[in-house]
DNA sequence: TTGTAGGCGTTATCAG
DNA sequence: CTGATAACGCCTACAA
C-alpha cells in the first residue's frame, strides 16, 4: 500500500534518492544552486511519489502563508461574489491564496472570523463590514495595530482612520434621484438604510443635495426606512403609498428593497414607470430580469476588488501603512423603471 | 511600542510570568491538569497581550488543520451559496474553519485549487465539480486515495465512485414536466444542459419519462441546448419559436435560461402562462422577482450543505471510506409562469 | 553543488 | 500540578 501522498515529505523523496531534504527543498524552490540533473530527478520523483508540500509547514518557517482573508455579509449577493472576483483575479497572479468568509451581518461573528485569520497567520484581511451596526472601530484599530493588515471597502466603521476603497456613495445617489428629477418627477420618495451606516446617511444626503438643487421639498413623508430586503420593500412601498403625499418616483438605496416596491406598486395598480418611476442601488443581476427592467445605481465591485487587492499586497510587501480612502464613481444604469 | 499581537507566542507569555511554554499552551488548551489559579493568570496575561494562538503551528503538530476547503463553481448563485451556508452551519459548530474558492467552470483551475487546499493540508474537501466537461474522474481517485477526504455534491465526474450528496434531478425533472402536462399542455419543450454532465442528462431522461407517461411525443423540434445563462436562454426560446412546431410550454434545466427565455417570449408578444408556460430548475430567488413569478424545481440546498458537511466530517473522524451517495428529493415551487 | 544544523510555534510524552 | 524535550515539515545560513 503506497504511503497518503498527505504524509510525504521532503525527507521521503531525499532517502529514495540518497540525497539531503535540503537538496530537495532547493530542487522544488527552483534554486540555481542546486544542478539541473539532479532539480529535475528531485522533480520527477516528487511527481511519481505525489509529492504535495506542506504549506503550513513552510508558512511556519516563512513567517507569512501567502494567504489573504476575505470578509463579507454575505457571498450570494451580486456586489460581494463581484468584489470577490475582482480580488481573486489579483491575488491568484500574484500566488496568494483567498479565504472567503461570510459574517451574515453579525458583528460578533465577524470578530471570531477577524481572530481565526489572524489565527491562521493570513497576510492580510480584505473587509466589508457587517451592517448589524455592532461593530466596533477599536477593534479593528487593535487589529491593524497588531501585524495584520486590514484592507477595508464598501462598508467600515465609522470614525475609522484606515484604508479603503469605497464608492462616492453621495455621488450615486444624487445621479439617480438627478436622473429622476431630469425626468420631470416632483415628489420623489427615498427609502433609506439603516441611518448608522456611513453609506447609507450619505446615499441620503445625496437625494436630498439633488432635491434641494431643484428647489423640491424633502419632505419626511416621502422618507422610508428599509433593510435591504425584499418584503421589507413591499411593506415600505405599501406604508409610503398610504400617506397622503403620494411619491411619483421612489429613490431606494437598494435593490432589493427596490424590487419589492416595485412589486407592491403593481399590486396597488400603478403603472411603471409612468406612474411611479424607480431607481435601486447595486445593480444586482435580477434588476435585468424584472419587467420592467429596474434601474440601478453601479458600484463598479470588479474595480473596487481589484484595487483592494492591489493595495493590500502593496502593503503587505512593504510592511507600510497607508491608510489613504480610494474612492470610486458610481454611474447610474437606466433601464425601464424609470425611463420610456 | 508594544510586540505586534501576530508575534506574541506561548513562550512569551511564560517568560512574563515565570512559568513554561508547555503550561500555558496546557492552560489555554483547558487541560485539567493545569491548576485553576494558574490558568486563569495565564487567560489574563494572554488576553492582556493579545495573544492570538498560530494555528498553523498547531496544525503542523496536531496533524489536522481544523479546516474544511470548499470548491464550487461559483459563489455568486444562490444554490451554491446556499449550500455553502449549510456546510458553515455544521462546521462551525464542530470548531472547524470552512474555506471557499470558486473554479469558476474551470477545471484546469478546480486541479489547481484541490492542490493547494491539499497542501494547506485542510482536512477535507467539499466539491461541486466544473461543467466544463474537461474534469477527470483519474485525478479524484488519486486525491482520495491521497488521504484527504473529498466529499461531493450536486455535480461530479462521470464514472466515479465516491462520497456524494445529490438530488435526484431525474425526478425533479419528471416533476416538473408532469406539472406541466397536468395543466394540460401537450407540447412541451426542453431546454437541456450539455449532455457531458449526468445532472443534465439525468433532467433530460425524467422529462422524457414524464412524457412517455402520457403518450406526448418526444420531439427533437422540442429539444434544444443551452448552457445555463441568460442570453443564452433568450436565443434558445427564439431558436425554438423559429420551428414549425410551436410549443405551449418549456421546462429549461436552469432558472437563468428560463429567465431569458421568458424575455424573448414576451419579446415575441406572447402572454404568460396563457400562450407558453415555463418551468425552471434550482429555484434562484430572482425567480419570484420576475413577472410572472417563474416555477422552479428546488433542490434543498441547505439540507445538501449540512449534509454533506456532516458526511465528511464523521470520516475525517472516522477514517472510514464511505462511498455512499445520500439522494435527496428536490420538489417544484409553482408560480406564475405555468399557473393561472 | 550538496550536507548540516537550527528554528518557526505548538503540542504530546516523559519526568519530576 | 509543572518543567523539560522532542517532533511536526520546511527553509536557510553556514560549512564542506
Amino acid at each position: 500500500m503506497k504511503k497518503d501522498a498527505n504524509r510525504i515529505t521532503i525527507h521521503d523523496i531525499a532517502s529514495e534518492l540518497g540525497l539531503h531534504a535540503s537538496t530537495i527543498s532547493r530542487a522544488l524552490s527552483d534554486n540555481p544552486a542546486v544542478s539541473k540533473k539532479t532539480r529535475e530527478l528531485i522533480k520527477a520523483k516528487a511527481r511519481e511519489l505525489n509529492y504535495r508540500p506542506n504549506q503550513m509547514a513552510a508558512a511556519l518557517r516563512r513567517g507569512r502563508s501567502d494567504m489573504l482573508g476575505v470578509i463579507v455579509p454575505a457571498i450570494d449577493r451580486n456586489f460581494f461574489a463581484s468584489v470577490i472576483r475582482g480580488i481573486e483575479e489579483e491575488a491568484n497572479v500574484a500566488g496568494l491564496h483567498v479565504m472567503v468568509c461570510q459574517s451574515y451581518d453579525d458583528s460578533e461573528r465577524e470578530r471570531v472570523l477577524v481572530e481565526g485569520l489572524q489565527a491562521m497567520r493570513v497576510d492580510g484581511i480584505i473587509i466589508s463590514t457587517a451592517k448589524d451596526g455592532l461593530n466596533d472601530a477599536d477593534f479593528f484599530k487593535s487589529i491593524s495595530g497588531s501585524g495584520t493588515p486590514v484592507q477595508f471597502f464598501d462598508n467600515m466603521p465609522a470614525g475609522l482612520d484606515a484604508a479603503a476603497v469605497v464608492i462616492n456613495d453621495r455621488r450615486g445617489a444624487y445621479a439617480a434621484t438627478k436622473h429622476l428629477i431630469d425626468q420631470g418627477r416632483k415628489r420623489i420618495a427615498h427609502m433609506r438604510g439603516p441611518q448608522h451606516l456611513d453609506i447609507y446617511r450619505e446615499r441620503f444626503a445625496g437625494y436630498q443635495d439633488a432635491l434641494k438643487e431643484a428647489g423640491l421639498e424633502c419632505s419626511d413623508a416621502l422618507t422610508v426606512d428599509i433593510n435591504s430586503h425584499f418584503d421589507n420593500g413591499r411593506k415600505a412601498f405599501a406604508h409610503l403609498w398610504s400617506r397622503d403625499l403620494k411619491p411619483d418616483a421612489v429613490f431606494s438605496a437598494s435593490d432589493y428593497s427596490a424590487a419589492g416596491a416595485m412589486q407592491s406598486a403593481q399590486e396597488h395598480g400603478l403603472s411603471i414607470p409612468a406612474d411611479v418611476a424607480f431607481v435601486g442601488f447595486a445593480n444586482e443581476p435580477f434588476t435585468e430580469l424584472m419587467t420592467p427592467s429596474l434601474s440601478s445605481v453601479d458600484q463598479q465591485p470588479l474595480s473596487m476588488g481589484r484595487k483592494a487587492a492591489r493595495r493590500i499586497m502593496r502593503r503587505i510587501k512593504n510592511e507600510a501603512v497607508e491608510k489613504e480612502r480610494v474612492i470610486l464613481e458610481p454611474s447610474v444604469i437606466v433601464r425601464g423603471s424609470s425611463a420610456s
